[in-house]
DNA sequence: AGAAGGACCAGTGGTCCGTA
DNA sequence: AGAAGGACCAGTGGTCCGTA
C-alpha cells in the first residue's frame, strides 16, 4: 500500500506541472534563487541527475532526452553520474534582495516553505481521495513526496533548522524585515541571524500567554510547522523568569502563573 | 529527561489518590468490575503484585505492609512473584448490568476509556508545567503513564480494539444501549457485538459528510482517540458506492462528492 | 569557521500472534 | 473457539556530525 502509494503520488504531479511551476517561480523572483543562468535546461539536468532506485525504475517512460543536457553552470562537473550538488549557502538579505555569487537568500528561503506547504496540500489531496489519514502538519511523508517529485533541493534538517526564522516571517513581517536589514549591514552571518529570529518570537508568546502552539496554530501557513524544541524552551524559560520577577515585585506569595 | 519524567509522573499520582479514585469508582458501580470480592485488599495486591523493575526500586519505600495479603479471590494462586492475572473477558451486557462469574461488563469497559482520558489530562498537565510538547491523543506515553501508575489493566492494545465501540457510545447512546440489548438477548459473543459497532458509525459518517476524522473531533471525549484503521476503510468504502449508486442513478454523470 | 544534509536513533502508531 | 495483551515492526520526529 505505502510502496503504491508512493507512485501515484508521482503521476499525481506530472513533469510538466513541475517544469511550469519552476519556470513561474524562477520568472517570478527575477530568475535570482539558485538557477541564475540555467533557466528552463535546470528541469532536464535535474531528471537525468535523478538517482535510479528501484522503485524509481517503473517511470522512466515518461518523455524527452535522455541524452546529457550541456555542460551547467554548478561547480563539481555537472551530472556525470553523480548526485546534485548541495545548495548554496544563505546569506543575510534583505526583502527583495538577489543575493549574489554562489549564495542564496532569504526570500529564497522562505519560499521553500511555501513550496513545502503546497506538497503537503498535494499530499492531503491524495489522503482524502483514498480514505487514508490525512497529516496536518509537514511530516516525513511530505519530505519524502516532495524528493519524489523532484524537489531535491528541500529537506528535512534544512526546513527545521530554519522554521522559527519563518515563523517571524509570518507572525510579524515588518519586525522581520527590519531584523534582516539590520544584520545585513552589520555583515553577520546566517547562524547569527537565525539566533536573533528566536528573542522576538519569545516576546510574541509573551503577549499570548506563552503559549507558543497556539501563536503558531494561529497562522494558517505557520500551523502546520512543528514548533522547534528550542524555541519552546526559551519560551518556558523566560516564563519561568518572568513568573518569578513578577511574583517577588508582589511580595513573594503564592506563585500564580499568568493566566 | 524523559526517565525523570517517569518519577515524577508516579509522584504526581500518590498512593492514596489512586486508591480514593478506585475505591470511588467500585462503589460508584456497584462493586462490580474486576475487583468484585476484594474491595479494599485488592489495592495492597496490585501493589505486591507490581514487578520490581530498576525503575520502580527507588520508590518502594513509601507505605504499609510487605507481607503477602491474604489468599485473594482470583485464580491463578494469587501473588508469588508473578505477573497480575489478565482481566476477564468481556461478555456483552446491557447498561448497569453487572457481569457475573469471571466477566467484565461493557459499562467497565467504556469505564476504561473515561480513565485514559483522565491519565491524557494528568500527562497534559505535566508537559504544560515543563513547557513540554503536550499530546492531544491517548498516545504510548499516556499509556505508560497509566501502568506507572499502577493500572496494569489498561493497555495499549485492548484499548485500540473496542475504540469504536466507545465511539459509539459516546456518538449516539441510544443507539449503543438498543445494539447491546440486541446482543445480549441473542446470546451473541463480544467479537459479534464489536463488529456489529461499526455499521451505525459509518451511518453517521455518512450524515457528516464521509468525514469521520470531523465526527470523532466533534465530541470532547472522543476526539482524544485515534480513527481506527478499519472504520476509516469502511467509511471510504461505504462513501464509494454511495457515490456511484447515486451517479447511476442521476444518468453517469461528473462524479460530484457529496459535499 | 560556517553551513548543508545524509543518516542515525529513541520512542510512535499499529496490530499480529503466541498465550491462557 | 473466543479473547487479552506482550512484543514486534515499519516508518516518525528530531538532530548530530561526517562532509564540502
Amino acid at each position: 500500500v505505502s510502496g503504491d502509494a508512493q507512485h501515484v503520488a508521482l503521476d499525481a504531479l506530472s513533469q510538466e506541472d513541475r517544469t511550469a511551476q519552476q519556470d513561474k517561480e524562477a520568472a517570478g523572483s527575477g530568475g535570482a534563487w539558485d538557477m541564475v543562468a540555467a533557466g528552463g535546461r535546470k528541469v532536464s539536468m535535474k531528471k537525468n541527475c535523478r538517482r535510479r532506485t528501484s522503485k524509481m525504475g517503473s517511470m522512466e517512460d515518461d518523455e524527452e532526452d535522455d541524452s546529457e543536457g550541456a555542460e551547467d553552470d554548478e561547480s563539481g562537473g555537472g551530472c556525470g553520474g553523480r548526485e546534485r550538488q548541495r545548495e548554496h549557502p544563505f546569506i543575510v538579505t534583505e526583502v527583495g534582495e538577489v543575493a549574489r555569487g554562489k549564495k542564496n537568500g532569504l526570500d529564497y528561503l522562505f519560499h521553500l516553505y511555501e513550496l513545502c506547504r503546497e506538497f503537503l496540500i498535494q499530499v492531503q489531496n491524495i489522503a482524502r481521495e483514498r480514505g487514508e489519514k490525512c497529516p496536518t502538519k509537514v511530516t516525513n511523508q511530505v519530505f519524502r513526496y516532495a524528493k519524489a517529485a523532484g524537489a531535491n533541493h528541500i529537506n528535512k534538517p534544512k526546513m527545521r533548522h530554519y522554521v522559527h526564522c519563518y515563523a517571524l516571517h509570518c507572525l510579524d513581517e515588518a519586525a522581520s524585515n527590519a531584523l534582516r536589514r539590520a544584520f545585513k549591514e552589520r555583515r553577520e552571518n546566517v547562524g547569527a541571524w537565525r539566533q536573533a529570529c528566536y528573542m522576538p518570537l519569545v516576546a510574541i508568546a509573551a503577549r499570548h500567554g506563552w503559549d507558543i502552539d497556539a501563536v503558531f496554530n494561529s497562522h494558517s501557513r505557520l500551523s502546520i510547522w512543528y514548533v522547534p524544541t528550542k524555541l519552546r524552551q526559551l519560551c518556558h524559560a523566560e516564563r519561568s523568569n518572568a513568573t518569578a520577577a513578577s511574583s517577588s515585585v508582589t511580595g513573594g506569595g503564592a506563585d500564580h502563573l499568568p493566566y
